[in-house]
DNA sequence: TGGAAGTACTTGAAATGTCAACTAAATAGG
DNA sequence: CCTATTTAGTTGACATTTCAAGTACTTCCA
């Protein structure tokens, strides 16, 4: 009862990552909408609109990159087109889609927010960290998503 | 514009404990709720109870062990009253405040539902990383929640 | 001891997220 | 081709979360 979940190392390294999330993500967040005026959400949208080089994506591949489902996304984009921060634009090569663009409005401000917030991941994160413990995050990061995306492939194909 | 972020250690480092929680966090909320009939929420209350050798906080004490707000923790605790997952109890030192301990039904639901969870959490993450990987993120997590705990604690301690 | 200030929680309304239809377009197979 | 199925995205109803008051008790201190 009580207390300690499992004196396994595989456990206590998935808390391990959960003491992060804890930690790091809500003053995170806190940060952005204080200083920047964005919410999370909106954050991740821009975000993943400028992964691509020519900022724009179709809903779905948008939804992939940000790992939301395509109805939570696109109210999202509802809601930020009516705010003025993105636009949608037609695809001429398949009718049912279409482009999620940024107005210049939405560039301005996520050209703002962005090296704002970085900042901030650095001072609250980024300098916790010595350079090796940072590679090595990003050598678990790999393996991780290495092994969920073989895994998850795996069952697509056995089913 | 667009693609790499920035080339910088800290924010790939960032991007890859990102990485970790969009590959890792949907399909174990989605095990949970398909295989133990748990929100990821209900889930995150049951464990922090489980956290302590009674099984019950106070909702201040519960909301600061997940991160919440208190006004979401509120919501929630009433959402599993009504289930008849939770209950308040009165407490004699403090009348403004309470404890929530868990139903005998909330109880068996999350006897149940931690070990499967745990078996979710091992396939999907503990196994994809080696003994060392582990030891090395636990490290990291110790640095991470050691320095916001700081920061957090100076600027409160300066205003 | 009594009221001013602070604390612990709850509540209601608005914002956001989930889920299951639904629409419209693309593709496949006879 | 033409209809049947699949795909891409949107929508609306409902659930959850956020945020700003609101309530009730406690603590402080003059």
């Amino acid at each position: 009862m009580g207390i300690k979940l499992a004196n396994d190392l595989q456990v206590e390294a998935w808390m391990a990552f959960h003491a992060i999330r804890v930690n790091v993500i809500p003053p995170l967040a806190r940060h952005l909408s204080e200083h920047c005026g964005l919410s999370e959400a909106e954050y991740q949208v821009f975000i993943g609109l400028r992964s691509t080089p020519e900022m724009e994506l179709k809903p779905s591949q948008l939804a992939e990159e940000l790992g939301w489902e395509l109805g939570r996304l696109s109210h999202q984009i509802s809601r930020m087109e009516a705010k003025g921060l993105l636009m949608r634009k037609q695809c001429s090569v398949d009718a049912r889609s279409c482009f999620i663009g940024m107005t210049k409005k939405g560039k301005a401000l996520i050209d703002k927010a962005l090296p704002m917030q970085l900042k901030e991941v650095k001072r609250l994160f980024g300098d916790a960290l010595t350079n090796q413990q940072m590679k090595n995050l990003i050598e678990i990061s790999e393996s991780i998503v290495e092994h969920v995306s073989r895994t998850t492939t795996k069952e697509l194909t056995t089913k």
